[in-house]
DNA sequence: TTATTTTCTGGGAGCGCTCCCAAAAATCAT
DNA sequence: ATGATTTTTGGGAGCGCTCCCAGAAAATAA
C-alpha cells in the first residue's frame, strides 16, 4: 500500500558505500572520507531520507524526546492563556534546536499519582521530564524525584521536595523586594501583603523580599499587615477584607488574580485604587491590562523559563549531575495604574 | 549503571514459556492456554514489565502516538487560557483510554511551512495528526492534506482545504440561528452582525444561521447591518463604529473578543448595553463573566471537540476512510446580561 | 624500500519485539 | 482404534539501526 520507506542500506547502495558509512555520516562520528561523505549527503538530500527513529531508539536507548508532565491541577494555566503557550514556545524553541521531540502527559481524573507515574515512566518514550508546577502534585513529584533513572526538571520550586530536584524559577525575593521598593518610593508606608500559601517556596520568597525592602527603608515589620492567601480571586477578596481596618496605604498581592479580588473588596469598602491604596500584583496575566485601574505587576519571563528549563533538562540528560541545579530568572516590574505612579511626584521610570 | 530492563525473553523464562507466548498474551491475540496465560500475566504484573515501545514500533510500524500540530499563529489560545487546556484534556481523555501517547509539534518562527511539515512528517513519531485551527496556517494544511500517508484531522473546518479533510467543528449555523433567535424573542428587530473573516467557513456558517433566523421571523435581510470583522478586539470596536448610525437594537458578534471591542465602542457613543443594544458574543471565553455587562454568548463544548477529534483521528488511523468525515457538535447559548434577557418580559428559559 | 601509524571501510552481531511457520498436543469424527 | 481437525507452543527470521572489530588503503616514519 504505502511505498516502503528507504533505509540505511538503500541509501548506502545508491551512494555506493556501506551501511556503516552512511550511519557515520548521519551521526557525524568516526572517519569517513570527504568524497564519500559528500556522496552520501547528496543521496540523503535527494531522497529526503530520515533514519527510522524507532530503530535508533532500540539500539541507543535514547528516544530524543522529552516529556512535559501536566498534573490535572493546572491552576496557573487556567488563569492565563498566554502563560502555557509562552512556556511551550520557550520549551520547543530549545528542543527544536537540539532536535528533540516533545511528548505530553496529562494526568487523568481516574488515575492515582502512582498510576500516572507508571504510565509516564514505563513506556520509556522520553529521555527526561519537565514537570509543570501545580499545587497538589506533591505525590507525583515524590515518585518522580525518587526515580533516579528519569532525569527531571521542575518548573518553579516545588513545595516538599523543593531543593532536591533540578528546577528553574524566578527570583521571587528580588521581585518582591523591587515591587515593595517601588511602593516605598511612591511614598507609601503601610504596605500590606496577601501571600500565597506560605508553605510554598514562591510565597516564602516573596514575603522575604517584602521584609528586606521594608528593612532597607528602616520600616518595622508589622505581622498585622500580612495575610495568607491562596492565589485565588476569593482569597484576595477575603484577604483584603481582613486587612481593612488595620490601616494601610498599599497592598502587595501574591499574584494578579488575588490582586483583582482584593481590589474588588477595597472598592466595595469605598477605598479607591490607587488613591487610597496602591496595589501591585504578580504574574502579569493577560487580564492585567483589562481591569480598571490597569494592574501594576511583576512580569515573569515565561518564555525564558520554558527555554531554560528545557535547556537544563537536556543538560541533566547528558551529564546526569548528582547535585541539584537551580536557575533563578530575573523579573521586572510593569508599572501601570494601580500603584499610583502616575499620581506621585516621585516616578521610577522603566 | 542502570539495571537493564527486562525483555520478553526474561518474562518468558520466568514464566516457563516461550517469548512468542508472552507476546501473544500481551497482545491478546492467537491461541494460548488459560494456565499459561495466567502464569505470564502474573509474572508481568510482579515484574512491572512493559514491552519496549521502540522495538514494537520497529516491527509493527505503529507508534501508538498521535501528534498535535500547533501553528505559530495560535490566535484562539491566546484569547482564552482554558481553551487550550480543555482541548488538551479532551484529547488526552481519549488517547489515554486507547493507550496512545501525544506528541506536540509547534512551528518555529524561522522555519517555513514546508520545513515544519517535513519535520513533523519525517521522523514518523506519530500515527496521525491533529491540526489546531489557525488562520494563516493554510500552507501547512496544504502539505498535510496532500500527504495521504499521514492521517489528519483538523480542529474546526479550515479555509481552503475545508471539506477535503476530516474535521470536527461546531454547528455554527445552528448556534448562530439560536443566538439570533434569542434576540428576536427578546423583541429586538434590527440585529447587526460583526462577522469573522468571511472567507472562513466558521464565519460563513454563523452568517448563514443569522439569515435563517431572520427569515424564519419574517424579517428582511439588510446588508447594511453586516460588517466583516477579524475576531479581534479592534475589529469589533471598529465594526461597531461603522454600524452606529445605521440604526440597530441588537448586535451578534462573531466572537467574544470582538463583542467586547464593540461594547466599548457602543458605550463611547452613549449607547447602553443591553438597554439600547443587546449584544451576544461567541466562544464563552474566560473573560466573558468579568466584563460588565456580563456577556451572553455561545458556549463551545471545547473538551468534547478535543475528545471527538481524537476519537475521529483514531478511527481514521484504523480505517483509512477515503471519504472525508465531518463531525458537527452542538453548542448552547449562555444567557447573561448583555442580551438584556433580564430586562425583557419575554424570557426564554434554559 | 619496509615498517608503523593513521585514516577509512564494510561485515556481522544484536537491540526487543512481532509474525510466520512447523511441529506437538489436545480434541473430535469415523 | 485411526485419521482429521483444532488448539497450543516455540524457534527463526527480520524490522532498521548502531557499534565493534578486522582488514584495506593511505599517510608517515625508518
Amino acid at each position: 500500500m504505502n511505498t516502503p520507506r528507504l533505509n540505511l542500506d538503500d541509501i548506502a547502495h545508491k551512494a555506493g558505500v556501506s551501511r556503516a558509512t552512511v550511519s557515520r555520516v548521519i551521526n557525524n562520528k568516526g572517519y569517513v572520507s570527504d568524497d564519500k561523505r559528500a556522496r552520501v549527503l547528496q543521496v540523503i538530500e535527494q531522497e529526503g531520507f530520515a533514519p527510522n527513529q524507532a530503530a535508533r531508539t532500540l539500539v541507543t536507548k535514547r528516544t530524543q524526546n522529552i516529556g512535559i508532565v501536566i498534573p490535572e491541577q493546572i491552576d496557573i494555566i487556567m488563569d492565563d492563556g498566554r502563560y502555557f503557550s509562552s512556556l511551550l514556545q520557550g520549551i520547543t524553541e530549545v528542543t527544536y534546536e537540539h532536535d528533540y521531540g516533545v511528548v505530553l502527559w496529562l494526568s487523568h481524573q481516574s488515575e492515582s499519582d502512582e498510576q500516572f507515574y507508571k504510565r509516564i515512566t514505563r513506556n520509556r518514550l522520553t529521555d527526561g521530564l519537565l514537570l509543570m508546577s501545580a499545587t497538589g502534585a506533591d505525590g507525583l513529584l515524590e515518585y518522580l524525584a525518587q526515580d533516579a533513572a528519569t532525569p527531571l526538571v521542575t518548573l518553579f520550586e516545588h513545595g516538599r521536595f523543593g531543593g532536591q530536584t533540578h528546577f528553574v524559577t524566578i527570583d521571587n525575593v528580588e521581585a518582591a523586594r523591587n515591587a515593595v521598593d517601588h511602593l516605598l518610593r511612591l511614598g507609601r508606608r503601610r504596605i500590606a501583603v496577601i501571600t500565597g500559601r506560605i508553605t510554598h517556596p514562591d510565597a516564602q520568597g516573596r514575603l522575604q523580599g517584602y521584609k528586606l525592602a521594608l528593612a532597607a527603608a528602616g520600616i518595622g515589620f508589622d505581622p498585622q499587615l500580612v495575610v495568607e492567601g491562596l492565589y485565588t480571586y476569593d482569597s484576595g477578596y477575603e484577604g483584603a477584607q481582613k486587612l481593612i481596618g488595620r490601616g494601610f496605604d498599599a497592598l502587595f498581592a501574591g499574584n494578579d488574580t488575588s490582586a483583582v479580588g482584593a481590589i474588588r473588596a477595597l472598592n466595595e469598602h469605598g477605598l479607591r485604587v490607587p488613591e487610597d491604596v496602591a496595589v501591585i500584583g504578580f504574574d502579569d496575566i493577560a487580564g492585567a491590562t483589562s481591569i480598571r485601574p490597569q494592574l501594576t505587576t511583576v512580569h515573569q519571563p515565561v518564555r525564558q523559563i520554558g527555554a531554560q528549563a528545557a535547556r537544563l533538562l537536556l543538560e541533566v540528560i547528558a551529564e546526569r549531575p548528582t547535585q541539584p541545579r537551580h536557575i533563578l530568572l530575573p523579573t521586572h516590574l510593569v508599572v501601570r495604574q494601580s500603584c499610583g505612579a502616575e499620581l506621585a511626584s516621585v516616578l521610577t521610570p522603566r
